[in-house]
DNA sequence: GCAAAATACTGAACAGTGTTCATTAAGTTT
DNA sequence: AAACTTAATGAACACTGTTCAGTATTTTGC
């Protein structure tokens, strides 16, 4: 009997459904002003029955960080073509920031927002470790080329991870309201290139 | 007739009286957590007295912003103290994260939360524009000490800014599950302490 | 001192939110 | 065909920010 089968699969493709909409919206119109029943809608169900497939609203949003981990460790992997491992993480720190201006929802969504990260396990950050772990490879390699000394790998990368975050987190969050709106985009340009050259020659 | 006088110091009692109450209640809880209702409960008005004093939730939060930058830049005045300035630099960092693990909520209203920033005029960001000439200060002194080479001041300042905000931003919102709990504060500690030595070597 | 004008305040309502649950409709098994 | 299981829903609950007509209270002009 396949039925169990058949409804094992139904079931998988509401849950698709489901996510694709809240997808859709959420990206369309950010987090807060896209409810339950605007979901509900689109997908032509009640909103009732959206709640037997994701328990609440942050379990959807859960399920969406864990696509914005797979789409951007996808667009790193572009970097495996170049050689010089300097010159890679020049490009990774371009590829995070790049996909920040380009993904503002999802990139918010994985590294800014409280809501869905409340309460998570160790479990739920196997995406979010791949791509620090891609990090810390490329750190690796910089220090046993000779481009950086050698450090602690994990503070290393965090150091950087936390270089770059920085000027996105600030610039997707609108803080940058003292430069004139036409100074930001080169100020910051500017701001990345210092930063790497400053670890070219000081780290 | 000193009336109007007496109007004008009672109406700024209000907010004042509104405003101290709203603090409380966000600082304790949370921005999500508190609703018009709640601070009209502790401060025994209605609801819709509140809007007779403020424009509508936001306003009070951004009124909160401000004393959160007026807080922020009072705490920079113990830096005047510390003659080298790159050891200044370096203080101000440390400040600036003491703030945000000391302050969660008000770092998060001034640096992180997009509500009360939708639409900011120049004029709003005196208090940001001060906290961040303090550090162009500093960067064109240590520029000028020869500790650092000469760069554009403003690029400088915002990558520093940049660096020592991404641990702050990332530690706030949780994003640091990758490692396990007992490692995140030393990992932490050495990714700063990794970046003045990095700045020091390599600006 | 008293009526009229101005100000301060509020209860109730509106339109929305996330979420739950008894009830109905559909599908599966015996 | 009847009994059982599963899926979907309408309606409700307890909230939210915000508005507004109406009621108190205070100030003004006579």
């Amino acid at each position: 009997m396949g039925i169990t089968e058949r409804k094992e699969r139904e079931r998988e493709e509401m849950r698709k459904l489901i996510l694709d909409a809240a997808q859709t919206l959420f990206l369309a119109n950010g987090y807060e002003k896209v409810s339950i029943r605007n979901i509900a809608d689109t997908i032509e169900y009640s909103p009732a029955t959206i709640y037997l497939y994701y328990k609440d609203k942050n379990e959807l949003l859960y399920a969406l960080h864990q696509r914005g981990f797979v789409k951007m460790v996808s667009e790193f992997q572009s970097l495996r073509s170049l050689s010089d491992p300097f010159e890679r993480l020049v490009e990774m720190g371009r590829a995070y920031i790049r996909f920040a201006v380009e993904n503002p929802e999802l990139f918010d969504l994985m590294f800014i927002m409280t809501a869905p990260m409340d309460k998570l396990d160790k479990e739920d950050w196997v995406e979010g470790d791949q791509a620090f772990g891609l990090l810390m490879t490329i750190v690796q390699e910089c220090m046993d080329a000779g481009i950086f000394k050698k450090h602690d790998v994990q503070a290393t990368s965090m150091m950087i991870w936390s270089g770059i975050h920085g000027y996105t987190a600030l610039f997707l969050r609108k803080r940058l309201g003292m430069f004139p709106e036409c100074d930001r985009q080169p100020i910051m340009d500017e701001a990345f290139d210092l930063f790497c050259k400053t670890l070219r020659h000081g780290l």
